[in-house]
DNA sequence: TTGAAAGCGCTAACAT
DNA sequence: ATGTTAGCGCTTTCAA
């Protein structure tokens, strides 16, 4: 016959359990378990034993409060499905491994009132640092990165006016610099495919000083479709076919990623069109996917797994180094990767 | 003449602050700051107007301590790179932005000490509940399990003993589906391709269960080769050029997921393999990425996204009902997707 | 409807 | 090397 015992709700286990079952002060338990010198090594195994024993696991709760500090660190970023922000995500676990600090990630979905929520719910956990996706804010959010008195880091996008520190590229100088190979390439007629940009700044900025820079060539940008949701081959593929059909005469795409990028490569790829002689093509941000093709898609690099590993490297020192900010600037320049479909216009439509 | 306040190292501000700001107990601040009735609307609004002045953020640390309340819930995941994750993500998000609760990720890296380090980091601060990728973990990591006193939930995988309630499918039968169709489609030299299978439970059930059913019509898998390290488009492509070049004539490629079969897809179809007449084709997930190829492969759709929700329903019931743990099963039955890979074989190699 | 006191589980700072 | 005391900033409980 046996017995079978019933713990009620069990009382999670405490410091002063594991005190009372090595015969040891709360105090030196607590010492032991946070690896402070000044414990005999005969204390330190009775310790240990006693609490693998018990399986006690510390309440990190207690002892942030009495130490008010707080290893965490605020990653906030506007969405996991676009590979990029894991990747940022990659470089800063990357950093953050080494040290006693540990991302906690809140995910905004590109909306500004999330991202108001998501910071305040954050905050009022007392992070060590913030590492926020974007430059812009509402004007709450700003005012409450400013009053948080921890380093903040803001990356991605280094056009504006950052709260402290920023890590990122200019998406500005990205697009003028994919205009300018554009019309080096010979090409005149563009169409631009990207997301709905009020929710997504960076491709508005992207946008902006692409046509910018095509205006001063001369050029102008043709047609224009903006989307909204995910981005995926398949939207890629089915904007390109919708814009072919619009407007014929176009001999260059520019898409505001690479995914969207991939798909409508793909569609002129089984439609024949001559590339890049008749029509080129190209994308941003210099995903992985791109390699898996046998035609490369233009694009330009962004190191997101650096500008992860930069932004944490600044959290990791203002906290080694006990400061509140850093005031630190780090702006990385987008590699143009050519690829295959960046060349050099060679077949003219029929007039 | 302007004079700059430099406020050193800010101390943040506590309820005593809104306290004296408002003219109004500390006790009555916090009834206000989280809404328990019993203040007068007077009271309220002098509270709250005084708070939002300040800039005040409550400190959820000591809220927590106080209260014994934490409404975090830990989301202990293999990777993000994985796209699969994110999805599963999107699914507990969308259940828990409807209650109070959180999710807090911790990412494993495949790695069972990892594993054992995140969740004794996660448990530590006494979330609510625990949604765990896998059914397998160290002996270390079951009893941690065990001993939270809180609701578990083990996703994706359902094969095995699960520590309290369990949401996925059976990777074993998977395998034994894909197989069966495999057969059926009348190929009979197959050859698989996945990861290394020490560090990836379920792959390794669905290639057992795939060579058991596949055992039993008579057929064995010819060839196979394992990989360590992300999956990608290149890598599919790869490892299908050098199998292929090896082992010639196989008639199947059972890919352990999407991206990797996409990516030999690609390379079949640009070696103008016939499929699926001479060769077919199979990867495992169903990821949105599919839907961008011309050519669909065939795939075994999970649904990460209800694995998700059911997942997040299940610990969040839990918690309304202030209940330890569930021990519910959902076992989820993944869809076979012939696409345009999986057909019948009807081109034979000269012997 | 409001307030006062006690204490959540730990650690800083000071003994010893 | 170890122990004691006094909080950390909030919420629970009880009293008014």
């Amino acid at each position: 016959m046996s017995v079978k015992l019933v713990r009620e709700k069990r009382r999670p286990l405490t410091l002063r359990d594991v005190s009372e079952a090595s015969g040891v002060s709360e105090m030196t338990v607590s010492r032991v378990l946070r690896n402070r010198g000044d414990v005999s090594q005969a204390t330190r195994e009775k310790v240990l034993a006693a609490a693998r024993e018990l399986g006690y696991v510390p309440n990190k709760i207690a002892g942030a409060l009495a130490s008010s500090r707080v290893n965490l660190v605020a990653v906030i970023i506007p969405s996991l499905s676009n590979m990029v922000f894991p990747e940022v995500l990659a470089g800063i676990s990357q950093i953050l491994d080494e040290t006693p600090l540990q991302p906690v990630v809140g995910v905004t979905q590109y909306k500004p009132e999330k991202e108001e929520r998501v910071l305040y719910e954050m905050l009022s956990w007392r992070p060590s640092g913030v590492i926020i996706a974007g430059i812009e804010h509402s004007e709450a959010s700003r005012a409450m990165l400013e009053a948080s008195g921890i380093p903040i880091v803001e990356i991605m996008d280094t056009d504006g006016r950052p709260v402290d520190s920023v890590v990122g590229v200019s998406h500005r100088r990205a697009g003028r610099e994919m205009a300018k190979a554009i019309a080096r390439g010979g090409y005149s007629r563009i169409g631009f495919m990207g997301t709905k940009m009020p929710l997504d700044h960076r491709a508005r900025k992207r946008f902006e000083g692409f046509t910018e820079a095509l205006a001063k060539e001369g050029i102008e940008v043709v047609d224009t479709d903006f989307y909204e949701g995910p981005s995926s081959l398949r939207k890629g593929r089915e904007m390109t076919a919708a814009m072919l059909a619009r407007s014929p005469d176009l001999d260059f795409l520019y898409y505001s990623n690479d995914m969207i990028g991939a798909g409508g490569m793909l569609y002129c790829l089984e439609q024949g069109i001559d590339i890049p002689g008749r029509m080129g093509l190209a994308g941003f941000n210099g995903v992985e996917l791109l390699e898996g093709f046998s035609t490369r898609l233009a694009t330009m690099n962004t190191e997101r797994k650096e500008i992860g590993r930069a932004a944490a490297e600044i959290v990791a020192r203002c906290v080694a180094e006990g400061r509140a900010s850093a005031g630190e600037r780090v702006e990385l320049a987008p590699k143009l990767l050519p690829g295959d479909t960046l060349g050099v216009k060679t077949v003219f439509p029929v007039e």
